[in-house]
DNA sequence: AAGGCATTGATTGTCGACAATAACACCAAA
DNA sequence: TTTGGTGTTATTGTCGACAATCAATGCCTT
């Protein structure tokens, strides 16, 4: 039961730089969703032979990013309303687990730095309003101190390096918009408030309310903009 | 959003075989739990390649089987009391969730199924009084049905293809045991009874407490037998 | 003309060899 | 004796080519 402490290791070996780059490439939708992969294509795009581009396939089919048939080759996920109702269901209650968990392994400090952390977003949102990234990167952040606030390794794990690329492929691609930015904010300290109080079933509630709400916003951009 | 419906695909490419193959030994313990594994011994023992032994492991750390670190090999993972605990947890939670999925989701067809099933291997119990691996096996169906019956396709890839081999480790090299083998049944009847009442709440409750059951049941032979 | 079948083409799966990195042992100096 | 450095060895990461499999095209038959 080690797993090691960083959440992503320093993309050391050529499998995990190329790797990176197709984790972006998708979810930003450069490679368009729905799209078929093809290995000799993209290893001449990225200038390395088919081994640890398979490598990073692999890995890719984890997070859910890709589908891969047995000699036929891989696809790009295709975002659709019940992909979007499943995967946060499970965040739903994975997350409100973790808070749960959080509001009794959480230490003191840690739970000031999820503090100090938000007040610095809010400053920062406050001067660049609408600025999208500043929002996703804030949220992100929030969410992966109380995930590994839990410190159980396979819901880290499930979370931050299995679903969460997901998660971010159906924010970027469908756009994050309106009053959802700013009352984010309220929702975040309210989840850490509770945390800080060592009253996890609040922290639980108010976690799965926060991501229904999320789920609501972007279920909206997709009936709306397709289908 | 297809994610293929059988649970498992027919083992057609040599990377599979060898995985069912590696899966199995590590599950029973013939490669012992925190042993390191050696590519080119284990290539050579079934007798192929490198590239689809790579293949297999990299599926074997993604359901937690193995630990690996770049440039330094892989590891067997090594059982302790932390990591049962923090993977019960979980399925406490996913499974959990399961029946109240599986509650609204499950045709009335498919529960009948399940109740016909737990009839079949009660009664192969009866007989086989004590022998585990029919209670293994019955079980492990009972719980995958439900899992299934969820039709949440990354809740059920989560708990069948990334956690329940662990799960099966745990139990197969500390034991089953005791009175635990006939309690079982009569929890998965009241599950499945709960889940025909389309009563997800209590089916939810009632699995946590079998799991909770299951997880305390371990946790004794763990606590005695080592450390 | 429609359907089935074989052939062609491309893609994936697998192999053996090479290069790069890390673990290990040994030796020397403090 | 211990510590630091160094060389060796073994393992992993990567490469290019071959074999097996699948999709597509065109042809033949009914």
């Amino acid at each position: 039961m080690t797993m090691q402490s960083p959440m992503w290791r320093m993309p050391v070996t050529a499998a995990d730089r190329v790797l990176l780059e197709i984790q972006r490439a998708i979810v930003e939708g450069e490679i368009p969703a729905g799209s078929k992969i093809s290995e000799p294509e993209l290893a001449r795009r990225f200038d390395l032979s088919r081994a640890p581009l398979r490598e990073a396939l692999a890995r890719l089919e984890r997070c859910h990013l890709i589908e891969r048939i047995p000699n036929a080759g891989a696809r790009v996920v295709t975002l659709s309303k019940e992909g979007l109702i499943a995967l946060y269901q499970l965040r739903e209650e994975l997350e409100g687990l973790a808070c749960r968990l959080a509001a009794e392994q959480m230490t003191d400090a840690e739970i000031a730095e999820v503090r100090a952390l938000l007040d610095q977003h809010l400053s920062t949102q406050r001067v660049r309003e609408g600025e999208s990234y500043y929002q996703e990167a804030g949220d992100l952040d929030f969410h992966y101190r109380i995930i590994l606030g839990s410190k159980n390794p396979y819901l880290i794990n499930i979370l931050c390096d299995e679903l969460y690329f997901l998660v971010r492929m159906y924010r970027v691609q469908l756009g994050m918009n309106g009053p959802r930015v700013s009352r984010a904010f309220d929702e975040h300290k309210a989840i850490i408030h509770a945390i800080a109080n060592r009253d996890g079933e609040l922290a639980d509630l108010l976690m799965r309310r926060h991501i229904g709400a999320s789920r609501r916003n972007i279920e909206l951009q997709l009936t709306g903009n397709q289908a």
